[in-house]
DNA sequence: AGGTATTCACATGAAACTATTCTCTGAGTTAGG
DNA sequence: TAACTCAGAGAATAGTTTCATGTGAATACCTGT
């Protein structure tokens, strides 16, 4: 049997509601930032001095994500690389994203990244890591000129490698006779200048600049704007707005969030036939985000991260019929081990496998909190963390990640 | 009763090891002159 | 003799192990009343 599908096409391109569905993507730039002029202000003041042919001081820029931090400094680099080449300035800015797997979250990496967007070539491992500096240093010694490096997501790469590659690269412009280099670093921890070298502190923090979160107003404001491009007249109504900038606010404040939810709403309601997106169609977005971001971790999670979490899966439910509603650290391991046996898997250590319960935590899937029992030690206390209706469903991708 | 010292069961940190992937180098091999 | 092949040395990286040290508070152990 032939399913009709001409007439789904044909109604969906008729029932569309989106004039421009991209607008609502996390990658469109806008042509104006709401609420970020003073910091976008502060961000080109600085930078400013680019086009006096004078190295601008160092920048610091923090604030939780989705606060226009990216955004704002790209902007501004825009702008400014159109002036400067009016003016006939030789400059280079370049932005890395320093979080990216395999791209450019080693010290290594950052540097080929680098050494690709300025035109070079480097091979992906093979070389020592002082040849690559070198490699860097001629690049762009060969002419005077300035260089801009934005490294979003800095405290991401310091953590992973040490801060002494930030201090590295401050410390490049002394072996650099012609060009000269400033660094833009961008960080969603706030927290992250206090715990870094005090040479990388005052050399990176030369300037700093705080991206506040944006309240239920200032989201509200975005999200009209973006709507009114993205979405048909009428489509949306003002109290669906609101409620998407009240959950989004509810979220510290993340525009991206708020944005993302927006979209998916609509493409809800698109899809159930809506003339308009209602306000439950929001509730429904977020509970897809949600829903989609587990079960994307719990699929791409290599196996031992599934057999960890696997066993405090089944220990959870162990623990609702047979009542001992506490599991900590040590009866995870004992199951894990003997799920190990059970599916001819090597067992790694407990120190690992506490590493990998912490991790796990991190990813939002449990809630492990570090406890006391007194004279019975310190342990994890783990709690499952995910909405009960997914489990079923997260439990199947599992049991099949692991051929059990 | 009130105070302190112990002790448990891991947490947390640092370093070292392993396997894999990749480059570079130089010895040995080949083919053509 | 120039070009080519291929093994071995050296690097970077991810994931892990090994060794070492840290730690919050329930309990055991005192002490003096």
């Amino acid at each position: 049997m032939t399913v009709e599908l001409g007439n789904i096409f044909a109604s969906a391109v008729k029932n569309s509601l989106f004039r421009d569905k991209s607008i609502l993507q996390i990658n469109h730039t806008p042509n104006s930032i709401p609420h970020r002029d003073k910091q976008i202000e502060q961000v080109a003041n600085i930078l400013a001095s680019i086009l006096r042919n004078e190295r601008p001081s160092n920048l610091f820029l923090y604030g939780k994500t989705g606060t226009g931090k990216t955004l704002s400094v790209q902007y501004v680099r825009d702008e400014l690389l159109k002036k400067a080449m009016q003016m006939g300035v030789e400059v280079r800015i370049e932005y890395i994203n320093c979080k990216l797997r395999k791209i450019a979250d080693t010290e290594y990496r950052i540097l080929a990244a680098i050494i690709k967007k300025l035109g070079g070539e480097v091979p992906a491992t093979g070389l020592p890591t002082d040849q690559v500096y070198s490699k860097f240093i001629e690049l762009i010694d060969n002419k005077k000129q300035l260089v801009v490096l934005i490294l979003d997501e800095v405290d991401q790469a310091v953590n992973k490698i040490s801060d002494g590659f930030i201090y590295n690269l401050t410390r490049l412009n002394s072996e650099l006779s012609k060009a000269q280099i400033s660094l833009i670093g961008i960080s969603n921890d706030v927290t992250f200048l206090d715990n870094v070298d005090p040479r990388v502190r005052s050399s990176l923090g030369e300037e700093e600049i705080v991206f506040p979160p944006y309240n239920a107003l200032q989201l509200q404001d975005i999200l009209q704007e973006r709507c009114k491009k993205a979405f048909k007249d009428g489509v949306v109504d003002e109290g669906v707005v609101a409620k998407c900038a009240a959950y989004a606010a509810r979220e510290h404040g993340d525009a991206r969030r708020a944005l993302d939810l927006m979209r998916i709403a609509g493409e809800l309601s698109e899809r159930e036939q809506s003339k308009k997106v209602e306000l439950k169609f929001i509730d429904m977005a977020n509970e897809k985000i949600e829903r989609d971001k587990i079960l994307d971790i719990v699929e791409t999670e290599p196996k031992q991260f599934q057999l960890v979490l696997y066993s405090i899966f089944q220990l959870t439910k162990k623990s609702k019929i047979e009542n001992f509603n506490r599991i900590f650290t040590g009866d995870v391991y004992n199951f894990y081990q003997a799920l190990c046996n059970k599916t001819k898997t090597e067992i790694l250590t407990q120190r690992r496998v506490s590493d990998i319960i912490a991790e796990i935590d991190m990813l939002g899937l449990i809630n492990a909190k570090v406890i006391s029992k007194g004279r019975h030690g310190r342990t994890r206390e783990i709690k499952l963390s995910i909405p009960s209706n997914l489990h079923e469903k997260v439990e199947s991708i599992m049991i099949e990640g692991l051929g059990l």
